[in-house]
DNA sequence: TTTATAACCTGAACGC
DNA sequence: TGCGTTCAGGTTATAA
């Protein structure tokens, strides 16, 4: 499943392979996406495109070519891609495949399907502003400067929605999903049900700190090997050696030993120690 | 405007 | 062993 640091693994992990090469040919499974895949339009407008930049925004992959066109993919809950050797046995659910010029192809593989490639044309005049209104939704970056505790504590108020849907909702901050969500609360001490509205400044700025602590521990081992992820060597990650509370229900919690509880929240499976994160109401004298 | 929920999809795990 | 059910979850659309 893969979250801000599985893309960004990826997305290192393939830019020395695509950097420079000129795509040959696409080819696509016929199957559909969460959304229809661009084949035909990839397959005219990307013969002979000489890839230059391969970037990250939120859990979108950016790829652009020096003709300006730009593919933009979303791996979803399933998907990976790679880089193969031309004419090495595909394997079931490889969606799409762009033959690159030095006998290679990198491959999207997604058995869920939750995946999404949008294909951007060269020739168009707002291309530009295509790619801009396509992320104007999308909070900012958790390392930039603008998603600091002012715009979290701004952003919050009056908002009863629990914490850990609103730090994962992608119109808050980009790239956070229910495995960091839950690590980073953990770390903080901030029970995952409590409104988003009731947190301190001060809770703000611990939970922005373990948040981008957090991913970037992740990053730094390669992301997490959950079932489906792969990073883009084709090796797993590590992270999850580093879980504490994710999937640990009914473990004992490494700070204080209470037994680690799992629940529902947004429809999302979530767990917390409930002696270190506290309770649903909002910490006596910390506002 | 905010919140909740369903839908998309496949395979693993589980119970019977 | 085989079948049916449940669960996993990112994003979007729709309803309340």
């Amino acid at each position: 499943m893969p979250e801000l640091p599985e893309v960004e693994v990826i997305c290192r992990g393939l830019l020395p392979h695509l950097l420079n090469r000129s795509i040959v040919s696409v080819h696509c499974s016929g199957k559909q996406l969460r959304a229809p895949v661009p084949c035909q339009s990839m397959q005219t407008m990307l013969q002979g495109a000489e890839i230059t930049k391969l970037s990250r925004r939120a859990k979108y992959l950016i790829l652009r070519t020096k003709n300006g066109g730009t593919v933009i993919i979303h791996l979803g809950m399933t998907g990976n891609m790679g880089i193969f050797k031309d004419g090495s046995p595909t394997k079931k659910h490889d969606h799409v495949r762009w033959r690159l010029d030095n006998n290679t192809e990198l491959r999207f593989n997604d058995t869920r399907r939750f995946g999404a490639i949008h294909y951007f044309p060269a020739n168009n005049k707002n291309t530009t502003q295509e790619i801009r209104l396509f992320f104007a939704k999308t909070g900012p970056e958790p390392f930039s400067r603008s998603c600091s505790v002012r715009y979290f504590v701004n952003k919050a108020t009056r908002r009863t929605i629990a914490i850990k849907q609103f730090i994962m909702d992608s119109h808050v901050v980009a790239g956070i999903g229910n495995i960091y969500a839950n690590e980073a609360l953990f770390h903080s001490g901030i029970h995952p049900e409590r409104p988003a509205s009731s947190l301190s400044e001060k809770e703000w700025r611990r939970l922005l700190t373990n948040i981008r602590k957090t991913l970037t521990h992740a990053i730094e081992c390669g992301g997490s090997t959950i079932s489906d992820f792969l990073g883009a060597s084709g090796d797993g990650g590590y992270f999850q050696m580093n879980f504490r509370v994710y999937g640990k229900d009914g473990e004992e919690c490494v700070q204080c030993g209470a037994f680690i509880l799992k629940s529902t929240i947004g429809g999302r499976a979530s767990f917390f120690c409930p002696v270190c994160q506290g309770t649903k109401k909002e910490e006596k004298g910390d506002k």
